[in-house]
DNA sequence: CGTATATTTGAACGAATTCAATTATAGTGG
DNA sequence: CCACTATAATTGAATTCGTTCAAATATACG
């Protein structure tokens, strides 16, 4: 963040975690020598697509998602600037999911078979990747837990506290307001509730004075009260990377003050 | 399968989807010298405890499992025999979910610290790891969507299914029959619903005549229909390592005749 | 065989959904 | 810049699926 050596996305990320050595950037920096702009509202492939590329968010939100025979939706995980699109795919010859855009938005794709090269030549590179799908796995496992066991307003709640919380790693002189581009559908296809649920699970918090709405925005008004309702667990802040290779690693925390 | 090399738990796991070199067998045997027998219905550790070992499991069932205040309860994850248990956690200093055990286990531990060992000496295991962490990322999902949008005999469906595809893999002559050591309110748990709702779910499902259940076994009748009902996807099955490191590789199947 | 645990069943209840109408917001072209 | 249109959000009423509560039956285990 303070030094920007360079604008690769995929380099900014990574060197949020750990020190890059230049070699390190050199070759990430390879693996993304394209940007792609996307419009609003796009879906970019399809569940069983063949996937060549993963890729990095440099500006906007995107979302990847799961269909029923009957058009039910599910919104499996949100994704923002800075994350990395298609990771937990490679194991698999064909998209396990669909992916479609909120907003706008640039992305930095790069060749899947970048990944060999990245195994092969740089082992804390590698840990790091995979400290980075384990995290996307634990964010997945709170969702299954709103989802299978919370009601409408403590899901939203989780929704509401999870964006605030990942938007300040990488805006940390954010506070408690954001932007939300999901429309109420689309918040419902995430947390498993419709649209009407979701409009007065917004209400109702609102009424009680633990949000305020305006514009597009929301401003989390009792971040402490509706951490302890849910028992919210903040999984974004901190990584450990004691178990790196190579020994001058101490265990990050995220810049925020 | 075929060869009983090594009896070493990991070893077995991994040699089944790519060949290990002797390097690399005697690498991993390293790693678990020790075996654990585990009590049914144990903890073994609690969400928030510092996790100095990951395992593979020998035999028996256990889950991960996350509470909320009141002492509502998501299990997150089910593991059998060849799982690996902790793999995600390695990013966190402390584990992310709780374990417990269903029935009698052999657990086969080994420290954390191996996941670095593997990481530098050998990347193919390194992106076979990585694929196994995805491959049970696509689980999660999977169980999100059938937790977000599924009815409660949609839901039941998911989870025989899921378990059958699973167990096949270990046990490919095990045909539509399987042991279900799970009780009505673990498997709401799972399912996000409550026994009562788990009961019905299950005795629907046997009255149309889709599943016969006898002891504690449960015998799959229309795997097909079943199938199309929810729009099941095999994710066991098959697993793409076309990406990995060294050329010699093809894509495997699992041995299911 | 007896006791504790698990499953089944039925009835009443409740949270979220569905349906439908109203209000608000955003985007477009005059 | 405003009016017009399409989309999104809100609100209320009726419905539904799953839950809760409670009792009966079945199963497992010492």
């Amino acid at each position: 963040m303070s030094k920007p050596v360079s604008d690769s996305c995929l380099v900014a990320k990574l060197s949020h975690y750990i020190p890059l050595s230049d070699g390190d950037r050199r070759h990430l920096a390879r693996m993304e020598e394209t940007e792609v702009s996307v419009d609003p509202q796009k879906d970019l492939y399809e569940r069983g697509d063949p996937l060549s590329e993963l890729c990095v968010v440099k500006s906007g939100w995107l979302y990847s998602y799961l269909d029923l025979p009957d058009g039910r939706r599910q919104i499996v995980d949100i994704h923002h600037p800075g994350d990395m699109i298609g990771l937990a795919d490679i194991a698999y010859p064909a998209a396990t999911t669909s992916l479609r855009s909120c907003t706008s938005c640039v992305l930095c794709p790069f060749p899947r078979t970048a990944m060999e090269d990245v195994l092969t030549s740089s082992p804390r590179l590698a840990a790091l990747f995979f400290s980075i799908a384990a995290r996307s796995q634990t964010v997945l496992i709170d969702t299954l837990r709103a989802n299978g066991r919370m009601n409408a307003r403590e899901r939203l709640t989780f929704l509401l506290l999870s964006l605030l919380t990942r938007l300040r790693i990488t805006n940390p002189e954010m506070g408690d307001v954001f932007r939300l581009p999901l429309s109420q559908q689309e918040i419902g296809d995430f947390l498993g509730l419709t649209n009407v649920s979701v409009s007065k699970a917004f209400t109702g918090l609102e009424k009680e004075g633990h949000i305020r709405r305006f514009d597009r925005q929301v401003e989390v008004l009792s971040e402490r009260y509706l951490a302890d309702l849910i028992d919210f667990d903040d999984r974004h802040t901190s990584i450990d990377t004691n178990w790196y290779p190579s020994s001058e690693m101490d265990r990050l925390t995220f810049a925020r003050a």
